[in-house]
DNA sequence: AATGTCATCAACCGCCTTCTA
DNA sequence: CTAGAAGGCGGTTGATGACAT
């Protein structure tokens, strides 16, 4: 019944990644594409499981992945998303290219929660604080050492003025939006033209460059031929669109990286 | 210089949904 | 139809570095 276990749980490793178990992981996935991550660790000669190889591309490796913290735009986007979608970082991360949803998850935690608090603003609820319990107020405005600025509906406005795709609490009596409930989500859209466009989930999205992505091709349904065939190069996966400089650069400086690490 | 505290972020854990034999 | 694995997701942890005392 069923399928065969994702790994053998022995055997396998954990923790930080050197620098040659991502060379490996790279070479691979250059070479073979993203497909059945319970094989990858086997072909590519890696003793971790496919989980944790599948995790290292998506948030370490991709080749489109930007680094460094995100841009003023990119928080405001994210803090307007989050107040209509919750903590759902995957679907956050999937309107910001090159983000990654543990990247958005970690800023947001570290970054942005803060921020909104010396505004005023409740980073769950996306409402000024003080339309929660004056008990809470005080707990906020005790541990911050800022006074909130004069007016809490003014850091709204702001917040408005800044991204005016961030609907105020008249707007959306239902906020910010049950977290497991994607009908929800399109019931909150329906009437948006403009939102069913950015955020519906079930109508044509323009598509965003993903360049690392595969073409049309499904792998759901082309899967299967990988674990027989290794022969094809980068360009039979559409995978040029980052530029064979490029990948020997990366693959250079994991091994510069390799080299003085030992 | 030594020690303590805080901030950051990569990686893991466990749950949930989807898929398949 | 069902059991169970794969994949995806969000929450949490732990290692590390920066800063304060």
């Amino acid at each position: 019944m069923g399928r065969q276990p994702c790994c053998d749980k022995l055997g396998v490793k954990k923790g930080p990644w050197t620098a040659e178990e991502d060379k490996k992981l790279i070479n691979f996935i250059l070479t073979n594409g993203q497909c059945c991550w319970r094989a990858v660790p086997k072909l590519a000669g890696l003793r971790r499981c496919g989980k944790s190889c599948r995790l290292r591309w998506t948030n370490y490796l991709r080749p489109d992945l930007k680094r460094g913290l995100l841009t003023e735009a990119e928080e405001q986007l994210v803090i307007d998303l989050h107040a209509r979608l919750g903590n759902r970082w995957s679907k956050i991360a999937a309107r910001l290219p090159g983000r990654t949803d543990n990247e958005i998850k970690n800023h947001w935690n570290t970054h942005i929660k803060k921020k909104l608090l010396k505004m005023g603003i409740d980073p769950v609820t996306h409402e000024p604080l003080q339309k929660e319990t004056n008990k809470e107020t005080e707990n906020s405005q005790s541990q911050g050492s800022n006074n909130f600025p004069e007016s809490e509906t003014n850091n709204q406005t702001q917040l408005l003025e800044v991204n005016p795709t961030v609907r105020s609490s008249d707007e959306n009596s239902s906020s910010p939006p049950d977290q497991n409930s994607s009908s929800d989500e399109s019931i909150l859209y329906e009437n948006d033209p403009l939102i069913n466009c950015l955020f519906g989930d079930d109508i044509d999205l323009p598509q965003m460059e993903l360049p690392w992505e595969l073409p049309s091709t499904s792998w759901d349904e082309n899967c299967s031929w990988l674990l027989d065939c290794q022969d094809f190069g980068i360009h039979d996966f559409g995978l040029d669109c980052f530029n064979e400089m490029e990948i020997n650069n990366l693959l250079n400086s994991l091994d510069m990286e390799n080299n003085n690490q030992s």
